[in-house]
DNA sequence: GACCTTCTCACCTACGTGTTAAGC
DNA sequence: TCGCTTAACACGTAGGTGAGAAGG
């Protein structure tokens, strides 16, 4: 059976407006031993495939340049060389593998990989990046064929990726800027946004 | 393409040691309107699929008997007639579909099962059962076939149910003994313990 | 009245945030 | 010292409990 390799697939960016607003200022992820979230959350939505066809949707995090970065007197600066790279698998999402129509339902997201800095993970939802590296979403598409009684063949039937989610890996916020936009956006960090606005209201008195 | 049938499939129920806890007091499940979920919570380990093939694992309820029951002076007490059968469709277990390997590989739960009264919902963890009657949960393991470019077949391979686990389905508990175990037992009851400790404490002053 | 259902509530579990101080 | 990383923390989101009063 040969893979149903489909022209018309096409992936689109979900929350194009919110990552446009990270973007300019250089975005910045946390990463963490246990795995951090990323924020704003990657999700898109998947159009031209198979429905009756089975796909793995998997999440890369390619680096993008040779360099280790730099936050110096509020401007990121590529240094010499960079760390070793590493090699890890990419995230699979966790729905997969699942039908075509499945996929083209709804706005796929990738809430549940964490950024880490530690090898060594047991769980499948970490994904180790080197911090102080500049790295670049891509979301790959494969079809899974099964070949015969004894196995499945994996095959990649679209790959694309999204300059507006570029970001630098980060064990702690450098640009504040940036800090304030995860603040105003990320309900989970509303504890912080709620003591902004006592501050206000305590300055205005 | 013909369906693997192994003829060594077999599931064992997870937990069997908490749930006989509960079977001999005749378990109580609750029902609610926006849907609760199970405790315990029904997890089975599965062995003997074919690593490669594909498969689906559904949640049954079956309605073991044709009465609805009432809980009079401490007894469970079949009545006359049942309310009319509700005709529903299974709970597909989350993770569906997926290789045999991955099914055998850990413990499967079906925590996200959720019981309720009310028809009309749109939810798909969602399963409406009729409020006092007595229904056996039943697992379904079906095998899917990609027949041709443009379907897929899922031909059951197995079936199985666990006695242990038989309910009552209540919109509030009947009996006290359920209630305290279903405390004692339930992380997300411990409010509950506590005070029974605090109580305690405060008669032992 | 008796029986069953519904709703609100306090109190938990579980975990996602940036902050801050300490560590290296 | 400086740059970067770590761990504890307060404070949110999100949602799972039975209790108890009210409703039908």
């Amino acid at each position: 059976m040969k893979p149903t390799v489909n022209e018309n697939i096409n992936v689109y960016l979900e929350d194009r407006d919110l990552w446009t607003k990270f973007k300019p200022l250089t975005n910045e992820m946390i990463v963490t031993k246990a795995g951090r979230r990323m924020f704003p959350v990657l999700k898109v939505s998947i159009r031209g495939l198979d429905p009756e066809s089975m796909y793995t949707i998997e999440l890369h995090f390619d680096q993008v340049d040779s360099h280790r970065w730099r936050y110096v007197n509020g401007q990121w600066q590529p240094g010499s060389k960079p760390d070793p790279p590493i090699q890890r698998g990419p995230y699979v999402h966790n729905e997969s593998p699942n039908f075509g129509k499945h996929w083209m339902k709804d706005t796929i997201s990738f809430s549940k990989v964490k950024l880490t800095n530690k090898t060594n993970h047991t769980g499948s939802t970490q994904i180790v990046l080197n911090s102080l590296h500049k790295y670049e979403p891509k979301i790959r598409i494969s079809q899974v064929i099964h070949t015969s009684k004894r196995g499945n063949e994996t095959i990649p039937v679209y790959t694309t990726s999204f300059p507006e989610t570029e970001f630098i890996a980060v064990t702690a916020y450098q640009n504040d800027d940036i800090t304030a936009l995860k603040i105003r956006y990320n309900p989970f960090a509303k504890a912080f946004l709620d003591t902004n606005k006592r501050d206000e209201r305590e300055l205005a008195d």
